[in-house]
DNA sequence: CTTGGGTGTAAGAAGAATCTGACATGTGGC
DNA sequence: GCCACATGTCAGATTCTTCTTACACCCAAG
Protein backbone atom coordinates (compact mmCIF):
# COMPACT_ATOMS: atom_id res chain seq x y z
CA UNK A 1 0.00 0.00 0.00
CA UNK A 2 0.95 3.71 -0.49
CA UNK A 3 1.12 5.87 2.60
CA UNK A 4 -0.04 9.55 1.94
CA UNK A 5 3.32 11.75 2.36
CA UNK A 6 3.28 15.06 3.90
CA UNK A 7 5.73 17.29 2.44
CA UNK A 8 7.28 20.59 4.09
CA UNK A 9 6.30 23.64 2.38
CA UNK A 10 8.48 24.01 -0.53
CA UNK A 11 8.26 20.48 -1.79
CA UNK A 12 4.25 21.00 -1.89
CA UNK A 13 4.74 24.35 -3.46
CA UNK A 14 6.67 22.70 -6.09
CA UNK A 15 4.49 19.80 -6.41
CA UNK A 16 1.40 22.32 -6.68
CA UNK A 17 3.22 24.24 -9.50
CA UNK A 18 5.04 21.04 -10.84
CA UNK A 19 1.32 19.78 -12.05
CA UNK A 20 -0.60 22.92 -12.33
CA UNK A 21 -0.02 22.91 -16.29
CA UNK A 22 -2.35 21.83 -18.60
CA UNK A 23 1.18 20.40 -20.55
CA UNK A 24 2.42 18.38 -17.55
CA UNK A 25 -0.99 16.83 -16.44
CA UNK A 26 -1.13 15.21 -20.18
CA UNK A 27 2.90 14.28 -19.24
CA UNK A 28 2.07 12.38 -16.02
CA UNK A 29 -1.06 11.32 -17.82
CA UNK A 30 0.95 9.72 -20.74
CA UNK A 31 2.98 8.13 -18.69
CA UNK A 32 0.66 6.85 -16.52
CA UNK A 33 0.37 4.09 -19.43
CA UNK A 34 3.32 3.11 -19.02
CA UNK A 35 7.62 4.61 -19.51
CA UNK A 36 8.72 6.51 -22.14
CA UNK A 37 11.35 8.13 -23.78
CA UNK A 38 11.65 11.81 -24.35
CA UNK A 39 11.90 12.30 -28.00
CA UNK A 40 9.30 9.70 -28.77
CA UNK A 41 7.16 11.09 -26.10
CA UNK A 42 7.16 14.50 -27.15
CA UNK A 43 6.04 12.78 -30.40
CA UNK A 44 2.78 11.20 -29.01
CA UNK A 45 2.10 14.02 -27.32
CA UNK A 46 2.48 17.10 -30.13
CA UNK A 47 5.09 19.09 -28.24
CA UNK A 48 8.92 20.25 -29.01
CA UNK A 49 11.30 18.18 -27.87
CA UNK A 50 13.08 21.00 -25.89
CA UNK A 51 10.21 22.08 -24.04
CA UNK A 52 9.26 18.37 -22.80
CA UNK A 53 12.20 18.26 -22.24
CA UNK A 54 11.99 21.64 -19.79
CA UNK A 55 8.44 20.23 -18.53
CA UNK A 56 10.04 16.73 -17.77
CA UNK A 57 12.79 18.44 -15.65
CA UNK A 58 9.97 20.61 -13.80
CA UNK A 59 8.38 17.07 -12.71
CA UNK A 60 11.31 15.73 -11.90
CA UNK A 61 12.67 18.78 -9.80
CA UNK A 62 9.08 18.10 -7.91
CA UNK A 63 9.85 14.15 -7.64
CA UNK A 64 6.24 13.24 -10.00
CA UNK A 65 8.97 11.52 -12.60
CA UNK A 66 12.09 9.98 -12.62
CA UNK A 67 14.45 9.71 -15.41
CA UNK A 68 17.06 7.34 -16.28
CA UNK A 69 19.41 7.28 -19.02
CA UNK A 70 20.16 4.35 -20.87
CA UNK A 71 21.62 2.97 -23.99
CA UNK A 72 19.73 0.99 -26.10
CA UNK A 73 21.04 -2.15 -27.78
CA UNK A 74 21.90 -0.42 -30.85
CA UNK A 75 23.72 1.73 -28.22
CA UNK A 76 22.24 4.82 -28.80
CA UNK A 77 21.60 7.07 -25.68
CA UNK A 78 18.12 7.53 -24.58
CA UNK A 79 16.55 9.39 -21.25
CA UNK A 80 13.48 7.02 -20.12
CA UNK A 81 11.18 8.59 -17.57
CA UNK A 82 8.75 7.30 -15.95
CA UNK A 83 6.12 8.14 -12.72
CA UNK A 84 6.86 7.74 -9.30
CA UNK A 85 4.20 6.28 -7.11
CA UNK A 86 3.26 9.60 -5.25
CA UNK A 87 -0.01 10.22 -3.31
CA UNK A 88 -0.57 13.63 -1.51
CA UNK A 89 -3.77 14.57 0.12
CA UNK A 90 -4.73 18.32 -0.36
CA UNK A 91 -6.62 19.28 2.58
CA UNK A 92 -6.58 22.42 3.92
CA UNK A 93 -4.76 21.10 6.96
CA UNK A 94 -2.22 19.75 5.07
CA UNK A 95 -1.85 22.89 3.37
CA UNK A 96 -1.93 25.17 6.74
CA UNK A 97 0.93 22.44 8.40
CA UNK A 98 3.08 23.51 5.00
CA UNK A 99 2.53 26.99 5.13
CA UNK A 100 4.54 26.90 8.02
CA UNK A 101 7.98 25.68 6.34
CA UNK A 102 7.61 28.17 3.60
CA UNK A 103 11.10 28.85 3.52
CA UNK A 104 10.55 31.52 1.21
CA UNK A 105 9.53 35.22 0.90
CA UNK A 106 13.15 37.31 1.23
CA UNK A 107 15.18 34.63 3.38
CA UNK A 108 17.59 34.94 0.55
CA UNK A 109 19.99 34.22 3.09
CA UNK A 110 19.28 30.84 3.33
CA UNK A 111 22.83 29.28 2.64
CA UNK A 112 24.76 32.07 3.70
CA UNK A 113 24.00 30.88 7.10
CA UNK A 114 26.19 28.39 7.07
CA UNK A 115 28.83 30.73 5.85
CA UNK A 116 28.65 33.19 8.35
CA UNK A 117 29.44 30.41 11.03
CA UNK A 118 32.37 29.42 9.69
CA UNK A 119 34.15 32.43 8.72
CA UNK A 120 33.99 33.64 12.77
CA UNK A 121 36.70 31.13 14.10
CA UNK A 122 39.56 31.88 15.02
CA UNK A 123 41.53 35.50 14.67
CA UNK A 124 43.94 35.91 12.23
CA UNK A 125 46.43 36.23 14.30
CA UNK A 126 49.06 34.93 11.90
CA UNK B 1 -16.72 12.83 7.20
CA UNK B 2 -15.64 14.34 3.71
CA UNK B 3 -15.36 12.36 0.63
CA UNK B 4 -12.63 13.14 -1.95
CA UNK B 5 -13.43 14.96 -4.53
CA UNK B 6 -12.55 13.82 -8.14
CA UNK B 7 -12.43 17.12 -10.05
CA UNK B 8 -12.56 17.67 -13.87
CA UNK B 9 -9.57 18.57 -15.34
CA UNK B 10 -10.05 22.44 -15.76
CA UNK B 11 -11.25 22.34 -11.76
CA UNK B 12 -8.29 20.53 -10.78
CA UNK B 13 -5.68 22.79 -13.06
CA UNK B 14 -7.27 25.84 -11.53
CA UNK B 15 -7.16 24.49 -7.72
CA UNK B 16 -3.26 23.16 -8.36
CA UNK B 17 -2.85 26.84 -10.00
CA UNK B 18 -4.36 28.56 -7.01
CA UNK B 19 -2.59 26.43 -4.34
CA UNK B 20 1.01 26.54 -5.61
CA UNK B 21 1.38 29.89 -4.71
CA UNK B 22 3.33 31.05 -1.41
CA UNK B 23 1.41 33.38 -0.79
CA UNK B 24 -2.08 31.79 -1.22
CA UNK B 25 -0.75 28.97 0.94
CA UNK B 26 -0.55 31.14 3.92
CA UNK B 27 -3.74 32.68 3.21
CA UNK B 28 -5.21 29.06 3.68
CA UNK B 29 -3.44 28.75 6.99
CA UNK B 30 -4.70 32.04 8.19
CA UNK B 31 -8.03 30.85 7.24
CA UNK B 32 -8.12 27.50 8.81
CA UNK B 33 -7.50 29.26 12.21
CA UNK B 34 -10.76 31.27 11.62
CA UNK B 35 -12.71 32.93 8.98
CA UNK B 36 -11.44 37.12 8.89
CA UNK B 37 -12.29 39.95 7.11
CA UNK B 38 -10.10 41.09 4.38
CA UNK B 39 -8.40 44.00 5.38
CA UNK B 40 -7.80 42.39 8.90
CA UNK B 41 -6.22 39.49 7.27
CA UNK B 42 -4.21 41.75 5.03
CA UNK B 43 -1.88 43.38 8.42
CA UNK B 44 -1.95 40.14 9.66
CA UNK B 45 -0.02 38.22 7.09
CA UNK B 46 1.63 41.58 5.87
CA UNK B 47 -0.02 41.81 2.57
CA UNK B 48 -1.40 44.51 0.64
CA UNK B 49 -4.81 44.85 0.32
CA UNK B 50 -5.33 45.26 -3.18
CA UNK B 51 -3.07 41.80 -3.45
CA UNK B 52 -4.73 40.16 -1.04
CA UNK B 53 -7.85 40.44 -3.00
CA UNK B 54 -6.57 39.36 -5.81
CA UNK B 55 -5.41 36.13 -3.90
CA UNK B 56 -8.70 35.78 -2.39
CA UNK B 57 -10.42 35.68 -5.32
CA UNK B 58 -8.02 32.89 -7.27
CA UNK B 59 -8.91 30.97 -4.06
CA UNK B 60 -12.42 31.29 -5.02
CA UNK B 61 -12.42 31.16 -8.02
CA UNK B 62 -11.23 27.47 -7.39
CA UNK B 63 -13.51 26.52 -4.75
CA UNK B 64 -11.38 26.71 -1.93
CA UNK B 65 -12.63 29.60 -0.14
CA UNK B 66 -15.91 31.17 0.28
CA UNK B 67 -16.33 35.16 1.09
CA UNK B 68 -19.91 36.82 2.26
CA UNK B 69 -20.32 40.48 2.22
CA UNK B 70 -21.65 41.33 5.66
CA UNK B 71 -22.33 44.51 7.65
CA UNK B 72 -21.41 44.58 10.94
CA UNK B 73 -23.29 46.11 13.66
CA UNK B 74 -22.11 49.11 13.08
CA UNK B 75 -23.11 49.32 9.10
CA UNK B 76 -19.73 48.81 7.50
CA UNK B 77 -19.46 47.00 5.11
CA UNK B 78 -17.24 43.61 5.59
CA UNK B 79 -15.70 40.99 3.40
CA UNK B 80 -15.07 37.56 5.50
CA UNK B 81 -13.54 34.50 4.09
CA UNK B 82 -13.74 31.19 5.32
CA UNK B 83 -12.12 27.70 4.22
CA UNK B 84 -14.00 25.64 1.86
CA UNK B 85 -13.61 21.94 3.54
CA UNK B 86 -12.09 20.83 0.14
CA UNK B 87 -10.43 17.14 0.12
CA UNK B 88 -8.53 15.81 -3.12
CA UNK B 89 -5.99 13.01 -3.40
CA UNK B 90 -3.11 13.84 -5.81
CA UNK B 91 -2.24 10.45 -7.35
CA UNK B 92 -1.02 9.83 -10.99
CA UNK B 93 -4.32 8.14 -11.70
CA UNK B 94 -6.59 11.00 -10.34
CA UNK B 95 -3.89 13.52 -12.52
CA UNK B 96 -4.68 11.01 -15.69
CA UNK B 97 -7.71 10.92 -15.64
CA UNK B 98 -8.25 14.86 -15.00
CA UNK B 99 -6.11 15.51 -17.70
CA UNK B 100 -8.48 13.61 -20.31
CA UNK B 101 -11.25 16.15 -19.81
CA UNK B 102 -8.50 19.40 -20.34
CA UNK B 103 -10.52 21.59 -22.28
CA UNK B 104 -7.12 23.18 -22.50
CA UNK B 105 -6.01 25.11 -25.78
CA UNK B 106 -8.32 28.21 -27.23
CA UNK B 107 -11.44 25.71 -27.27
CA UNK B 108 -12.95 28.75 -25.59
CA UNK B 109 -14.79 29.54 -28.39
CA UNK B 110 -16.95 26.90 -28.02
CA UNK B 111 -20.13 29.23 -26.93
CA UNK B 112 -19.04 32.27 -26.14
CA UNK B 113 -20.95 33.69 -29.15
CA UNK B 114 -24.45 34.68 -27.74
CA UNK B 115 -25.70 37.37 -29.02
CA UNK B 116 -25.17 39.59 -32.37
CA UNK B 117 -23.03 42.82 -31.46
CA UNK B 118 -23.97 46.17 -32.24
CA UNK B 119 -21.92 46.88 -35.47
CA UNK B 120 -24.70 49.23 -37.11
CA UNK B 121 -22.46 52.55 -37.09
CA UNK B 122 -24.97 54.67 -38.34
CA UNK B 123 -24.06 57.03 -40.38
CA UNK B 124 -24.94 60.37 -38.43
CA UNK B 125 -25.16 62.28 -41.87
CA UNK B 126 -27.61 65.19 -40.23
C1' DC C 1 30.63 11.61 -44.87
C1' DT C 2 26.04 12.37 -45.00
C1' DT C 3 21.67 11.20 -43.07
C1' DG C 4 18.65 9.99 -39.25
C1' DG C 5 17.66 9.57 -34.58
C1' DG C 6 18.92 10.09 -29.96
C1' DT C 7 20.73 13.51 -26.26
C1' DG C 8 21.39 18.41 -23.90
C1' DT C 9 21.31 23.50 -23.54
C1' DA C 10 21.26 28.52 -24.35
C1' DA C 11 19.24 33.06 -26.13
C1' DG C 12 15.52 35.72 -26.74
C1' DA C 13 10.56 36.45 -27.79
C1' DA C 14 6.05 36.16 -26.16
C1' DG C 15 2.74 35.81 -22.64
C1' DA C 16 0.94 35.33 -18.02
C1' DA C 17 1.20 36.20 -13.21
C1' DT C 18 2.31 39.19 -9.59
C1' DC C 19 2.63 43.54 -7.07
C1' DT C 20 2.31 48.60 -6.21
C1' DG C 21 0.19 52.87 -6.05
C1' DA C 22 -3.51 55.42 -7.07
C1' DC C 23 -8.49 56.36 -7.31
C1' DA C 24 -13.47 55.91 -6.09
C1' DT C 25 -17.22 54.56 -2.76
C1' DG C 26 -19.63 54.04 1.76
C1' DT C 27 -20.27 54.41 6.90
C1' DG C 28 -19.81 56.12 11.78
C1' DG C 29 -17.87 59.36 15.09
C1' DC C 30 -15.58 63.66 16.61
C1' DG D 1 -16.39 69.00 7.39
C1' DC D 2 -12.81 65.74 8.35
C1' DC D 3 -10.88 61.43 9.90
C1' DA D 4 -10.65 56.44 10.37
C1' DC D 5 -11.75 52.15 8.44
C1' DA D 6 -14.13 49.21 5.53
C1' DT D 7 -15.00 47.98 0.47
C1' DG D 8 -13.72 47.51 -4.81
C1' DT D 9 -10.93 48.35 -9.11
C1' DC D 10 -7.67 50.00 -12.45
C1' DA D 11 -3.04 51.11 -14.97
C1' DG D 12 1.34 50.19 -15.23
C1' DA D 13 5.74 48.17 -13.80
C1' DT D 14 7.97 44.17 -12.74
C1' DT D 15 8.94 39.52 -12.59
C1' DC D 16 8.19 34.71 -13.70
C1' DT D 17 6.90 31.08 -16.87
C1' DT D 18 6.46 29.29 -21.19
C1' DC D 19 7.88 28.44 -25.90
C1' DT D 20 10.63 28.67 -30.22
C1' DT D 21 14.69 28.51 -32.57
C1' DA D 22 18.80 27.71 -32.88
C1' DC D 23 23.29 25.28 -31.66
C1' DA D 24 26.23 21.51 -29.64
C1' DC D 25 27.34 16.41 -29.19
C1' DC D 26 27.13 11.06 -29.90
C1' DC D 27 26.24 6.71 -32.40
C1' DA D 28 24.91 3.58 -36.31
C1' DA D 29 23.61 2.65 -41.01
C1' DG D 30 23.76 3.67 -45.79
Amino acid sequence: MSAIETPTGDELLKILTALGNPHRMRIVAALAQGRNYVSRLAREIGVSRPLLHMHLQRLEAAGLVVGSLELSDSGKAMKFFELAPFAYALTPQVVAEAAGTLTDQDENEKQNEKQDETRHRKARTQ
